[in-house]
This record gives structure tokens, C-alpha cells and sequence, in this order.
DNA sequence: ACCAAAATTTGAATCGATCCAACAAAGCTG
DNA sequence: CAGCTTTGTTGGATCGATTCAAATTTTGGT
């Protein structure tokens, strides 16, 4: 039945429209981007040509080859691609990203992979203008993998310092500070920190000496500004635990039976994410112990959900979907500079801190 | 100080990488695309040129054109990009389709606009294999515009009937029919139904004569499985208000206003959307109505956060991340033929529902 | 009817790679 | 050493469009 022309047929192309309606390709081009410029009678010649074809219009790949500007921008993460539609931190971050690119009419290519492999090729291989880097963790892997493709990126949460790279955070010294000057002021003296990754792939509580040389200078300087408050309030340094978790649930909850084991347990919890806050409440809970009666918890990040839970988490708010913004419009507005940025926090208090027990 | 050859030059191509190699481009192609056929000290001549030259490695928008397959799947929606990242059941899907696409290392390339015209643009320069889209509303025009590219593509939650589009969905009749006949089973008697939209811009009670003409088949067999178990159960649905929302808390609030305005509320709501269930428990906590106590609800969807709300939400749930996962492979594995899947559906019940009150 | 100005159309060049048939060189075999 | 295989390299063709200077046709004025 099927003649060997049938639908084995391979699609159709401008050239072959341009023949069938007698024009040139030049002619026929104008006829989809610029039909203003081309004589009504030979425009609708050619429109009809591309109908009675089955043409699809102007493949985007060649167009891009010649145009050279994709618009859309990649965004990135050494987690997987679902990361981006559970974590709370991440959605946040990308509705800012999401407002700059709808309001320019860019895309958004979504970049990850299973492996570092993939990851790797899917870096090589993106059609995109810029990217937009989470280094949550692997950062600098991520850095130089994206650097190769000698494309405008910004680093978003960069856990190092680098000044060769546009990289948009926050102050997190002054985060922390605030945190802990509000945890001190309510009058607790015995606190402990869970604390985000120093480096990658160690947990448990750290020495001073590791501190000093942590590959992630966000977690220094968080550490950094909690120390300053409490030597500013006058608070006894010596016996705060400090316990690095992997920012998530079961490092969490071991650095809470570490830190919960003393005999001396702490009446307020420093918490470096929401992630973990939230945790540690949900854990104290669990042990019988009052949020914030029992014990206070203070987060870093401010995500949405931080206000939705039980208590609702007071925490130092990064404002996230402008740092997702300005992301976008580095990438969109991009001329050549390195930019760095480093945008304010502010103390959002709600339920979960509070005076510390009387009894203590 | 900058000479007019230092900053202002244009990107290094392949072939001036070759001609500096003193190579010719196919061979230098083969050192970066295939580099095991070429001698090891070829090879090496031309990547330490590469290095020299600052060369960023072939550039995906030719090799685009030549390879044809782009290796990333579209994601497309009338609603604002951050609809992927806001709206719980639209974030289930994308964790689905995150997975199949990391498992073949395919990459996600969002797809939406501000404005109707911005949108058709960008799905016919969207640089893609497939799209998967999301019919919530003016479905019909996105198909339409998608259509036109003549690339595969699979309508999720289609709305209305048309055998030639690729499509995955519920079977919305029976998830309706258990919904309603819990609830019938539970002793209810007097219920009221709150739609999603017939049709698009309308919202209000609905007469049968709008269910018969409903433009949205989805909605409409929801209806029909809802009135299904009634009759099925002996309940007199006469008198059953049934209120099309836009699947938005204003619509919804204004729907319960009506429906709790009669003389014999309903005992019963059953919701076409957990977003409208959740909504209406708020509404009624506010009333200081009671859920189950005074007013059973019922959802649709199954979302995540139905199970976190207060009460947890009874609801019928749809095995959302297998939807996003199939239609993910729908387009991967594109073989040409349309394919629909009608998929079943669960009934979850939690504490959202429960015995009509006694005085009723 | 004629010419300049304006409006259209043409076709070669270009974007940046990959592919492949043909060729060259080197290694083996009898 | 002719003949054959293996291995590596070449350069033209191709992917599908856009761009722009030059050629051509129309239009308008007189």
C-alpha cells in the first residue's frame, strides 16, 4: 500500500516551499519573519505553498544556528531534576527566576543528570544563553564544568570565594548575627548550632580547626556571625557544640541525639537552613520537649513553609525570589562584568523562639 | 590600552582551531566528538591549540542542526512559568516527568509567556523534541499552537475530546462515583458539587442544559460520576446545587456563599479539585463549621498537601507522578502513533469526612 | 513616454558543526 | 615487492534557516 513516498517522507523544508511557490529562499524567509516586506499576492502564494505542504514553519534550529541567541536560560544543580519542584528553597528561588524570564519572554532549560557524566554532557549541550548555578553542594565542580562553556553564569548560594565569578548571596555574617543576638537577648546562655556542610561528604560535630579551614565560606561566616553575637551579648563560647549536618533529615536528627545527650542541653538551637530547623522541632516534639517552651529554634533561609509549620519557625529571611531575579537579569542583561551581589537578610520572629525556661 | 583585536573578537569556531592545529575540520571535529580514531599525537596537537586558543568545545547550536535531535522535552502551560513551581499538582507531574528525564539524561525546557501572543511564539521556537502540555485552561488553543510544530506532544488533563492528540488522563467517572458513593455509604443526603470550569470566563450554579454543552469532558464526567452513585444510592439529586468555580479561592468562596446561603445547606461538599477542598475547609473553619462534624468534604486530585492539611483531605487521587513519568516517555519514546491512556484512580480516605451530624 | 525614487526580489554568503566517500600511508602476507 | 588490510586524514556536502548588497520591478511625477 505504502509507496516508498508516503510517510517515509522527510519534512519539509523553506528551500522546498520556496521552489514550490516560485520564489527565491530569501523571499520565502521574509514571508515568515518579516512578511510586512514582501508583496501580499507572492505572501500569500507562499503561505499557501507551506499549507498544501504540511509546513511546519521555520525550524528553530536552523534559525538558531544564524540568530545565535537561544533565549531561554539554563538553570543548574548537581541534584536531580526533581529537586526543583520539591525543595522549598529551590521553588522559591526559581519563581523569581520564573517572574524575570516571563516578563522578558524567555524559556527556562532545567539542567541536571543522574550521574557526573551526564551532567557534564548536559552542560556541553544546552541550548541556552547563560546559566544560572545551585551549588548546593559539588559547587565548584559545577563552576568550572559551566566556565568551559565560556557562556555568561551566575553562582547562586556560592559556597566559596572566587572573584572571577558573578555569584549573587547574601550577608550571611549579619544573618547569623541577628539570629543569635535574638536567641541571646531572650535571655538563653546554653545554645548548640546545626550547622550546613563545611565540606563535602563529612558530618558530626566540628573542631575549631575545621572551621578555619572549611571549603564553604557560607557556613564559616554563618558560624562566624553567631560567635560575633555572643561575644557581643557576653555569652560563655566555650561548650557550644556545633554539629555540621548534610542539611537533611538523618544527619539532623543524629546531630540532635549528639547534642541532646549532654548533661547540660541547650535551650535554643541555631539552625543554618529552615530544612533543618524544621527537623529539629519536629524531633523535639517527638521527645516530649516544648517549641519554645522547652527549647527555642531559630532558622536561616525563610522559605514559605517555614511560616506554615508548627510552630511557625522564627528564622533570618534571605530575600529569595529577588536573589532568583537577579540572577535572571545578569543572565538576560549580561555585558561581559563579573557581578557580584550581596543582598540583605532580615529577622522574621515567630513562634518557635522564645525566653528560655525558667528552670534552667 | 585594548587593541581592536583583544576583547572585541568574535568566538573561536572549530575550524580556526583546525587551521591553527594545521588540521582539517573533520579531524577536528573527530578530536572532540569521537577521539578515539584519531592518533594520539593529532589529537593532542589539536586540543593544546583548543586550550591556547580558548576554544569552549564544539558549540551545540551547530552541532543542533546537524544531529537533529535536540535531547530535551518541553514543558508547556497558558499559566505563568512559576505555575511549575507554585501549584501542587502541576509540581507532582514535573516530579514525574524530572525522573523519567533524568534516567535518559533528557533535559526540561519550560515553556509559557505572559501574554497569548508571546506564548505561540515561544512554542514555535521552543528548541525541544516533544512537548507535554498542560491543558488547564484554553487547552484547545494550546494544542492548536503546539500542533503546528508538527513534533510529538501529549496533552495532560485534556479537557475535551479529540482522537487524533496524543493524551493521558483518569478515569474521572469512576473516581467521581467513589467519591460520591463515600459519602452516600457515610448517610449523607443533602449535597452540593463544586465544578471546575464547563467552559472558560464562566462561573456559577450550572443547569443540566450547561453539563450537557460542557466544553471540558473532564469536568462534565466528573459530574456524571457524581450523579452515577447518587442515583445508584438512592439519593433524590433535585435539589443538588452544583457551583463552577475557576479553581481559585475567590470563585470557590463565592460558590460556598451561594451553596450555604440556602435553607438546607448541604452535609456534604464534594470538590472537583483539592484546591477547592482546601479551601472550602477554610472557608468552613471560618464559619465555624466543622469538618466532618457539620460538613464532610471530599477532593480530587490526591496532591501531596492534601494529606498535610487540617483536617487531612478525603479525596480521590490520581497517580500523578505516573502521569508526568508516561508522558515523559511518550515523547522519548515517540514512535508515531497517538497513544491514549486512561489511567485509574484511588479513593484516600482521611479525616475530612464522616456520618452527617445527627441533628441533620 | 521617460526617469528617478521607492518597493520587491534575488541569490550568494554565513552561522558552526557532523558525516562520509575517497584517498594516503603504514603494516602484513606470501 | 605486488597486493591487501588496517588505520588515519581530508575536504566537500549537508543540516535549515537569515541576511544583505545588488538586481529588478513598480510607482509617481512631469
Amino acid at each position: 500500500m505504502a509507496s516508498s513516498s508516503e510517510s517515509n517522507t522527510r519534512p519539509i523544508r523553506l528551500a522546498d516551499i520556496a521552489k514550490a511557490a516560485g520564489v527565491s529562499h530569501g523571499t520565502a524567509s521574509n514571508v515568515f519573519s518579516r512578511p510586512e516586506i514582501v508583496r501580499e499576492e507572492v505572501r500569500e502564494r507562499v503561505k499557501a505553498a507551506a499549507e498544501a505542504m504540511g509546513y511546519a514553519g521555520p525550524d528553530p534550529k536552523g534559525r538558531l544556528l544564524r540568530a545565535g541567541k537561544v533565549n531561554a536560560i539554563g538553570v543548574a544543580t548537581t541534584e536531580p531534576l526533581s529537586y526543583f519542584f520539591d525543595d522549598p528553597f529551590a521553588r522559591a528561588m526559581m519563581a523569581g527566576i520564573s517572574e524575570a524570564c516571563d516578563a522578558t519572554g524567555a524559556g527556562i532549560a532545567l539542567v541536571s543528570a543522574g550521574n557526573q557524566e551526564k551532567l557534564a554532557w548536559n552542560i556541553q549541550s544546552a541550548l541556552v544563553d547563560g546559566f544560572i548555578l545551585f551549588c548546593i553542594e559539588g559547587g565548584s565542580r559545577l563552576v568550572e564544568l559551566t566556565r568551559e562553556r565560556k557562556l555568561p553564569f551566575v553562582a547562586l548560594e556560592l559556597g566559596f570565594d572566587d572573584d572571577t565569578v558573578s555569584a549573587i548571596g547574601v550577608d550571611n555574617v549579619a544573618g547569623a548575627r541577628l539570629a543569635a543576638q535574638h536567641l541571646a537577648e531572650l535571655g538563653h546562655r546554653r545554645f548548640a548550632v546545626l550547622a550546613l556542610p563545611f565540606a563535602d561528604g563529612s558530618t558530626g560535630l566540628v573542631s575549631p580547626e575545621k572551621v578555619r579551614t572549611a571549603l564553604y565560606t557560607g557556613t564559616r561566616d554563618r558560624l562566624v556571625g553567631y560567635f560575633e553575637a555572643f561575644s557581643r551579648c557576653g555569652v560563655d563560647t566555650a561548650g557550644i557544640p556545633v554539629y555540621e549536618t548534610e542539611n537533611d533529615e538523618a544527619s539532623t536528627r543524629a546531630g540532635l541525639e549528639t547534642i541532646f545527650a549532654s548533661a547540660e542541653p541547650p535551650t535554643a538551637i541555631l539552625a543554618m537552613s529552615d530544612r533543618i530547623a524544621m527537623v529539629a522541632i519536629e524531633w523535639l516534639a517527638a521527645r516530649g520537649m516544648a517549641v519554645p517552651g522547652d527549647v527555642s529554634v531559630v532558622g536561616f533561609d525563610g522559605v514559605p513553609d517555614a511560616a506554615l509549620c508548627d510552630p511557625p519557625l522564627t528564622t533570618v529571611a534571605q530575600p529569595i525570589a529577588e536573589i532568583g531575579r537577579r540572577a535572571a537579569r545578569t543572565i538576560l542583561d549580561f555585558d561581559g562584568t563579573v557581578r557580584r551581589e550581596t543582598l540583605g537578610v532580615e529577622l522574621v520572629v515567630r513562634a518557635s523562639s522564645g525566653p528560655p525556661p525558667k528552670t534552667a
